[in-house]
DNA sequence: CCAGACGTTGTT
DNA sequence: GTCTGG
DNA sequence: CCAGACGTTGTT
DNA sequence: GTCTGG
């Protein structure tokens, strides 16, 4: 699953400037995003071109009653994403793009989470294929949110969970975004696990467990405490 | 036809 | 929004 | 995703 | 144990 990332400011302007979105507000590196929060969204206006939207991350379904209290759903995997409810609207009619840096997972080391920080080998910034959604509250308050869809890890987030986030490259980026692409046998061949080859990961500090912690102390390495006789964590992955 | 239900994932 | 049940 | 909160009633 | 908040 991925339920949280890091996307910095010069990788998030050089993606806007990328598809042709010149940066808006100023924005900040965050090195801890977690759902509930209002992430940075790429995807195609209503003229046809690109634009950059808040979203907060936890998709609500337009006919959900409580935008809070169910809002659950920061991820959504790919498997079903063309049947489900809560999804399948979306899938046809509003997908997107969310800029990251990085993400993260985590092991499951007895009673403590080790998180693990995972991107491209070249360090490149990278999107997530997501959804939105579009909320109408009582009072006609919209609110705008989005979800990360989920497929199979590839061998090196592997070794750490069994999902992971889908990341777009390639020709896949423009036609995850493209509006006249509304068929399931079109768009899921686009949901693949991203190349193992081209992904590395290491173990950070586990305050980023918090997420009270954001600044870049995330992505320092994890204080190696291996204990006699448990097995501690490897010291990165992606390596052959 | 209308009323009412339906949210998802992850983990062990 | 869309499907199911009555 | 993880961390942290969450008591509930009856009675004065 | 389970729900909520970030």
């Amino acid at each position: 699953m991925c339920g949280r990332y890091v996307l910095k400011r010069k990788d998030l302007e050089a993606l806007l400037q990328h598809f042709g979105i010149r940066s808006l507000e100023e924005f900040h590196s965050r090195y801890n995003i977690a759902p509930t929060t209002i992430v940075p969204a790429i995807r195609t206006s209503a003229e046809g071109g690109r634009e950059a939207v808040p979203l907060r991350w936890g998709l609500v379904p337009s006919w959900a009653k409580d935008p809070a209290g169910g809002a659950r759903l920061c991820n959504a995997r790919a498997e079903g994403i063309a049947a489900k409810p809560a999804f399948r609207h979306a899938f046809r009619k509003k997908r997107c793009l969310v800029p990251a840096s990085g993400f993260y997972e985590w092991q499951t080391l007895g009673r403590t989470k080790l998180p693990w920080y995972f991107s491209r080998r070249d360090e490149q910034p990278f999107v997530f294929a997501g959804l939105w959604e579009s909320w109408r509250s009582p009072a006609g308050t919209e609110l705008e949110t989005c979800s990360l869809i989920t497929t199979d890890a590839n061998p090196v987030v592997g070794q750490i969970h069994d999902r992971m986030p889908v990341i777009l490259a390639g020709s896949g980026v423009e036609e995850w975004i493209n509006p006249e692409h509304e068929e399931p046998e079109k768009l899921l061949p686009l949901l693949r696990p991203f190349p193992a080859e081209e992904m590395s990961g290491r173990p950070v500090n586990p305050q980023v467990n918090s997420v009270a912690t954001e600044g870049p102390e995330c992505l320092e390495p994890a204080p190696v405490l291996p204990a006699p006789g448990s097995e501690g964590p490897q010291l990165s992955l992606g390596f052959e």
